[in-house]
DNA sequence: GTAGGCGTTGACGTCAGCGTCAAGGTCAAG
DNA sequence: CTTGACCTTGACGCTGACGTCAACGCCTAC
């Protein structure tokens, strides 16, 4: 299939295609006129980055999923590379959510001394990450 | 006092006193020889921004805050625009963390079907948000 | 007079992931 | 032959809060 076509599949911009290709993440042989030509591997391995991405991945932490996809794993996960990406992923958003943990607090505090009485919305998230 | 008492004084560079000043955050008088001249209320000024920057504030939601203080109140937070940006913030910082953690969860789960034994980390942060 | 430490404005670079032209080539249908 | 949908590369725009450099003026000390 052409760009076009696999852009609509995928449910992305050709120009996201084109930039996925000028990082690196994905090649397309091209036909005689210069056109790019994709297979369905390629679909799944842009079906793979989308959905990292859409999860707050780069296109870096992307690579080793798409390697190994490449390599011909069933899954981006199945390397250790790319399980190493998932364990630094993971300690980068306990990071982050520490630290609007703590701004929220904050903010909460300066707004309680501001105005006391309008804190009426509830309390932090506390467990709910299942939604 | 000169820029670059102020910049120390503050903290912060002269390259983002002038930032501020050409975004109609904080205002020099001018000396004769154009050099731009600061009073100890501009580094209140200026002490607010960074307060309001360093917890994840945008230089558009400070304004509100420098406004109040130029107004004449003691503190920044003291006018109502300034309470509705808090208020605000508060649901924004709300937003990320309901985001963080519907994506650890998810991470977690693709780590888990993954690499079984890999999940050794502690849960979610629950509500620790005091440190 | 000159070194150097301050100040001035202006303007481009940074980071990510593309959006959005610009200017043109390719190909099938009418 | 022409329209029009599709493709190509190249290059600038965008967001925020500045960093960094250029090229220059001001002022003090030696």
């Amino acid at each position: 299939m052409r760009i076009g076509e696999l852009a609509r599949r995928a449910g992305v911009s050709t120009r996201a295609l084109r930039y996925y290709e000028q990082q690196g993440l994905i090649t397309a042989r091209r036909a005689a006129n210069g056109y790019r030509e994709y297979s369905e591997a390629d679909l799944r391995l842009v079906t793979e980055i989308r959905s990292l991405l859409t999860v707050g991945f780069t296109l870096e932490d992307a690579r080793p999923f798409v390697a190994c996809l490449r390599a011909g794993h069933e899954s981006g996960a199945s390397c250790p590379e790319s399980v190493e990406v998932y364990r630094r992923k993971l300690a980068e958003i306990d990071g982050e959510i520490h630290t609007l943990l703590t701004r929220r607090a904050e903010v909460a505090a300066q707004l309680g001394a501001a105005c006391p009485g309008c804190m009426f919305g509830p309390p932090p998230d506390r467990n709910e990450g299942e939604s």
